[in-house]
DNA sequence: CTAGGGTTAG
């Protein structure tokens, strides 16, 4: 045994490493019967951390156990405890643990307790609490501590409030790299990608140096917009802040480029790598599914198998998002079948979702419905809503009603599975149902997100909304919109206005259809390029239906390449056929 | 000298 022929003092040290080096309950426990026949149970720092790891590793009843067998507990002895769980998220542990904690007599929570429980308030809906331990924080004096103003800021900014992560940082007499980091974060978790230049701009203004986790958050800023052009700026900062071939900032780069549709530009970032490990090639695969291209993502994933590298859950779901966006439904299905056989990752909830996408598109509801059926976990929003989307495609009333019902009762407030069911309804032409489903969403005060379409030109972007008259050039706008609509007509296709809701005439549905925001950033688009540049258009929502079959007409007569992003993946249109090839 | 704590990829 490696613990023979030690001093005492080595053998607390090699116990406390092999303790740290823990990866699985298993192993933890193996290393606590050791501990325990070496007669260094007692000993506190072993405790600790056989503690922490507990609770990281997910044991909380271990945790619980063995706390409670530490005979004098003292500050470090409580920290581990709750850091455990602030680790695993499990706020309810952390916040008991907190509260019989302050109830001691001879103890008190410091610094480091406070910046726990903070951390563990980021999971949704511990906004009170997160409140509550912020006003303990006030009342004990931390606030002066950056540690726990950072982790504040972080907390307020996970939690969707942007503003008040903006106060907090704002008031810090000073800031550290991880502060700055951190209000950069939090915004460019949420899209505020004015605020993140800004603030990298006024970073680098009082001199901070960036590190590694300011340029991830730099590029994460980016990926909203999809702009390849900001892509290359950032690009070059990267370069000149010396962070080239960094995996952690090259992936990050890498899923920028493809999600502002120049996976070229990703496929030249990922070979510039040179050993990828198992996040890099699953972003690579993701790029590659993102546009369509289910193929390739397929080679790519068993060239990553050959590297010796392990794919994992993400990756998996991936790749039957690769399957499913090409429409490879055996490939799908023999990998669905391996995933746990084979590759050791049992399915989750989201690779049912993922099948039951993929076995729904191709139509084979039948299929579908089994494998829903057969699930060993409840079906959530995900998988039913992958149904209700094959019942659209298809046109099934029946299990299309039966798909937005389950939705109903799991969340009725998202307006988009309402439009869905009715779209479904008038397509079948019973319209007195899709009307009904309407009046139901009306009367629930569901509204979406109002859709915009972003598209690039010189030096600026362009964003364009519902009837948008904003840009200067509005009328030239208006005018190449009407003479496309014109040749399209001309064409003969039938166009399709069943994707408007309102209940109002026909022509005046035409007229609303026709003014979408990306067909007025595809006016704006052919109306400011050359022929030999592709169009790219971002848009925030799904791209409609009618605007996908008028793409596919305007590739083929302009002979124009245009690459749609939508919310979930690229269309590229070209000689009348989109890559998607309507598997949408 | 030594335990516990804040930001970062697919």
């Amino acid at each position: 045994m490696f613990l023979t022929n030690l001093t005492t003092h080595n053998r607390i040290s090699t116990l406390l490493h092999a303790v740290s080096s823990c990866r699985s309950l298993w192993h933890c426990q193996a290393i606590h019967a050791i501990v325990i026949k070496s007669r260094f149970i007692n000993d506190g720092f072993i405790g600790d951390r056989l503690v922490s790891l507990y609770s990281n590793l997910g044991s909380s009843d271990y945790a619980h156990k063995l706390f409670d067998e530490i005979p004098e507990k003292d500050l470090v002895s409580w920290n581990s405890f709750i850091s455990g769980f602030s680790k695993r998220g499990i706020l309810d542990f952390c916040l008991d643990a907190f509260g019989r904690m302050r109830n001691m007599a001879d103890l008190k929570p410091n610094e480091v307790t406070l910046i726990s429980v903070v951390s563990a308030c980021t999971v949704d809906g511990a906004l009170y609490e997160g409140r509550c331990i912020h006003g303990f924080g006030v009342k004990m004096g931390f606030m002066g501590e950056v540690k726990v103003v950072n982790a504040l800021i972080n907390m307020y900014g996970k939690l969707g409030m942007l503003d008040a992560a903006y106060v907090l940082f704002n008031g810090m007499r000073t800031r550290s790299l991880v502060s700055w980091n951190s209000i950069l974060a939090v915004h460019a978790q949420h899209g505020a990608s004015n605020e993140v230049m800004g603030l990298f701009i006024s970073m680098r203004r009082v001199g901070v140096k960036p590190d590694q986790a300011t340029m991830v958050a730099l590029l994460q800023g980016c990926t909203e917009l999809g702009i390849a052009k900001q892509a290359r700026v950032v690009h070059a900062c990267i370069f000149k802040c010396g962070f080239e071939g960094d995996m952690l900032v090259w992936t990050s780069l890498m899923s920028l480029y493809a999600k502002s549709g120049e996976l070229n530009a990703a496929e030249i970032v990922f070979g510039e790598l040179k050993d990828p490990d198992a996040v890099a090639w699953t972003s690579i695969v993701a790029s590659y599914a993102m546009h369509g291209c289910g193929s390739e993502a397929i080679m790519l994933f068993e060239d990553m198998i050959d590297s010796g590298n392990r794919p994992d859950h993400v990756t998996l779901t991936h790749l039957l998002n690769a399957c499913s966006h090409g429409g490879l439904v055996s490939e799908g299905r023999k990998y669905f079948e391996d995933m746990s056989r084979v590759y050791g990752v049992h399915p989750r909830i989201d690779h049912y979702s993922c099948m039951v996408d993929l076995l729904g598109r191709a139509g084979l509801m039948e299929d579908a419905i089994r494998l829903i059926r057969s699930m060993p976990m409840e079906p959530n929003a995900g998988v039913w809503g992958a149904l209700l989307g094959a019942c659209r495609i298809h046109n099934n009333v029946e299990l299309g009603k039966e798909a937005a019902e389950n939705l109903f009762m799991l969340n009725s407030s998202d307006h988009r599975n309402y439009i869905m069911l009715s779209n479904i309804y008038s397509a079948s032409g019973q319209w007195k149902d899709a009307s009904k489903i309407r009046s139901l969403m009306k009367g629930r005060h569901l509204v979406g997100n109002p859709g915009y379409s972003l598209i690039e030109h010189g030096n600026r972007v362009y964003q364009f909304t519902v009837g948008d008259q904003s840009h200067p050039d509005s009328d030239k706008i208006y005018a190449k919109l009407e003479e496309i609509v014109k040749k399209i007509d001309e064409a003969g296709l039938a166009r399709q206005t069943e994707f408007i809701l309102h209940d109002v005439a026909e022509e005046i549905k035409l007229d609303m259809i026709n003014k979408h925001s990306e067909k007025l950033a595809l006016a704006f688009g052919l109306l400011v390029t050359t022929t030999s540049m592709p169009i790219t258009i971002i848009k925030n929502l799904r791209i409609c239906g009618d605007c996908h079959s008028v793409m596919k007409v305007v590739s083929l007569i302009e002979k124009r390449i245009i690459i749609v992003r939508d919310s979930k993946r690229f269309h590229h249109f070209a000689n009348g056929i989109c890559s998607c090839k309507d598997y949408w």
